[in-house]
DNA sequence: AAACCGGGGCT
DNA sequence: AGCCCAGGTTT
């Protein structure tokens, strides 16, 4: 038996009973849908039966204030849901004449409906072959197909799509939809699914490889860090002070400039004024030019650099790990981040 | 591609 | 505390 017809047998042994299940009515189940996105069917099925109840039909729906909506879909979460419904309501009584449409080219049109609805959609009202991707289908399939590409890469969601596309059984598609759905909600779950029993388990690559607990994969999406350097440019006679870098930073062991970093952006008056920045060059020491801030993009972190140059180059400096005075014609050999080298080269034309 | 939207259950 | 839920829209 092939994936999709061992699904089936498996739903159709042990679907729940769910309200909006054999009905081909594609408001009902456009009221299911909406509902139960990001929810938990438990969640959910409270909000179905009073939405059914007090709008019957998309007639009755449409004619609703916003106000009524969102208070009925009140502790429900994702509110545009609501407001997006009644939107999708006005438009399927003016332009569909109160027909809800069923077909998934007309369905991705409305408010609310993005390519997983609009498969739920036309596939449960009219078994029309489009497959869904939801949470769970990823689930299922990156297990069993041992699919390691991320699913919220763009890559990944195209494969994903072109992977459900093929194993559709297109001739019964909204009984197949719905079974990889219910498979992956009860048996093939997030954590510690049921493989002992499952009836996929010979076939699943997960299992053999060990990897159920990995799969999906899923893009962690990287938080960027924001940081501010504030770099001086100290020159005496055709020498300048330079900083080789440390292990532990980025740019580890190469060459930039004396630099006091700060929590957020400062003018350099303010960064003249700081104790510091006394500490470090003396009490002495004035401001004699300063770049305007720029801005270098790296992938988990945004660096704002601002260049200020600092007279005298007298004594008091008091030399920190890593500081060393160069000459100017020796910059050339030495390793240093892009911005630093650009703002090098265009100051002393190297 | 990432931010944003939300309450709730599970581990 | 972190992940995930029958995702979609906006920037």
């Amino acid at each position: 038996m092939d994936f999709s017809a061992e699904l089936v047998q498996w739903y159709q042994k042990n679907k729940r009973a769910l309200p909006w299940r054999d009905t081909a009515n594609a408001y009902v189940i456009w009221l299911s849908e909406i509902i139960l996105q990001q929810t938990r069917v438990e969640q959910g099925m409270p909000y179905f039966y009073r939405f059914l109840e007090k709008y019957p039909d998309v007639i009755s729906f449409a004619a609703a204030h916003e106000d009524e909506i969102l208070k009925l879909w009140q502790g429900l979460g994702y509110y545009s849901r609501g407001r997006n419904m009644l939107k999708t309501a006005r438009q399927v009584v003016g332009q569909y004449g109160g027909e809800f449409p069923v077909a998934y080219t007309e369905l991705i049109k409305l408010k609310g409906i993005g390519g997983y609805t609009a498969a739920a959609i036309s596939s449960f009202s009219s078994d029309e072959p489009r497959a869904v991707v939801d949470g769970n289908v990823y689930r299922v399939l990156a297990r069993y197909f041992g699919i390691e590409e991320p699913i919220n890469s763009n890559k990944g969601k195209k494969l994903f799509q072109q992977v459900a596309d093929e194993v559709l059984d297109k001739d019964h598609a909204g009984l197949h939809n719905q079974a990889v759905m219910e498979f992956g909600a009860m048996l093939c779950k997030p954590k510690n699914p049921d493989c002992a029993v499952c009836p996929l388990r010979n076939g699943c690559y997960a299992l053999q490889h060990n990897k159920v607990s990995i799969l999906p994969q899923k893009l962690k999406t990287v938080k960027i860090r924001e940081r501010f350097f504030n770099y001086f440019l100290i020159t005496d006679g055709d020498t300048l002070l330079m900083n080789k870098r440390g292990e532990e930073d980025i740019w580890a062991n190469m060459y930039d400039l004396p630099l006091i970093e700060t929590a957020g952006y400062l003018t350099p008056q303010e960064i003249m004024n700081m104790p510091a920045t006394a500490a470090a060059f003396g009490k002495n020491i004035v401001m004699v030019g300063a770049s305007r801030p720029k801005k270098h993009i790296l992938t988990h972190q945004h660096i704002h650099a601002q260049f200020i140059q600092i007279e005298p180059a007298g004594g008091e400096i008091k030399y920190q790990s890593g500081w060393l005075r160069t000459g100017i014609k020796n910059l050339k050999n030495m390793a240093m981040p892009k911005i630093i080298f650009l703002f090098l080269n265009n100051f002393f034309n190297l």
